[in-house]
DNA sequence: CCTACCGATCGGTAGG
DNA sequence: CCTACCGATCGGTAGG
């Protein structure tokens, strides 16, 4: 979870003009597929943003859809990078529930642009990375799923919950922020995470007076 | 809410074929926009899979756009059609949630590809169009808002909620389905819409033994 | 990083 | 509904 993993012949070293280049390219694609979509952003459209010819960005890139492909999988590798650790910890259900849905949301919220390129373009991807894409889901449902099934084994959850159809609740409340949320608006990721847990974890109905 | 509108100048009849072969044209649009995006569907490859030729889609539509504007709008009817009736029932708010719940997700359950062109497609609009949208956004918005409001005013709904985040949690729940819904499998809209409404309501945590 | 260019394909139209 | 075509634009490359 380094900002600047070590450098390899692929990847040239962190403070390279290449590699500050390679960087802005990614960021401004990463803003126009989210708002044009990706086969309405042309190569053009982007190295214009940049100042430079069309042409100009094969200096750096290899392509287009290696653009989509490497904005795709950082957002995964970010969704990992923040939920994954949780498998391991020791910690109640109900409190692993808050703590996770703040961290995806806070994943989406630091990243709305790939986010939004994540869910709106990935099955557009070449069959090689729409597979990896496609796993990689499995594993964030597979969390989910565990950590709703550790809160039913720990009593702590009702008995009665369907697990895939609670994981699919839950993911949808965090997944479907990338559509509303304003990052530099009132609430934080953590407000937003905190209401939805609430509600999720204690419901919407009044607790009965009697 | 009929079926089969009158006839208007603008649209032919119900049962000719220029009326069917429109009503192809938009199916078939409705799909391919759906599973590669709209930008990336070319007039060549809808054509293509009715059997014609590129320039002879223009005898029946107008342009490419006027296609994804009706598709999105349509799709804008189904979910008012479902909704806005609730607004003036009486019916205690825990029942009009589950109701509208499941109207909602049978609305995307019944018609995937446009939601999944309505979700997808609807920013890249012209801006007449974009702001009808978002119009509608709206509507739907505050009808969930009121819903939350009506609640906790019968004291049916805990007096704490923040109707905005409540409202949001509840559309993300029914918008979600669109990701992940599969018409011929086991669970029905109703089923998704009961659990869903069971464990919004009631929440995941179990009762205090105490 | 630019100029100049490639073949392919785009949405749409004319005329039948 | 087809043939033939329009100008525009696409992703990408050669050569510098």
């Amino acid at each position: 979870m380094t900002d600047r993993p070590a450098p390899t012949p692929e990847m040239p070293p962190a403070d390279s003009p290449a590699r500050n280049r390679r960087e802005q390219i990614h960021e401004v694609a990463g803003r126009l597929f989210s708002e044009r979509g990706y086969h309405a952003t042309s190569m053009r459209d982007l190295a214009g943003q940049l100042g430079m010819q069309g042409g100009s960005l094969y200096a750096h890139i290899s392509g287009k859809e290696d653009l989509l492909v490497e904005i795709v999988q950082q957002a995964a590798r970010q969704f990992d990078a923040a939920l994954l650790p949780l498998r391991g910890e020791a910690m109640p259900a109900d409190q692993k529930l808050r703590e996770a849905m703040e961290r995806h949301i806070r994943v989406v919220a630091d990243n709305m642009e790939s986010a939004t390129v994540f869910f709106h373009e990935w099955k557009h991807l070449s069959p090689a990375a729409y597979a990896h894409v496609t796993s990689w889901r499995d594993t964030i449902d597979a969390f989910y799923r565990d950590l709703v099934a550790q809160g039913m084994g720990e009593g702590l959850f009702r008995p009665d919950l369907d697990v895939k159809m609670t994981a699919n609740l839950i993911l949808s409340a965090v997944n479907w922020t990338y559509t509303w949320y304003r990052p530099g608006g009132p609430l934080t990721p953590r407000d937003v995470a905190e209401r939805y847990a609430d509600m999720l974890l204690v419901g919407l109905r009044a607790p009965d007076p009697a």
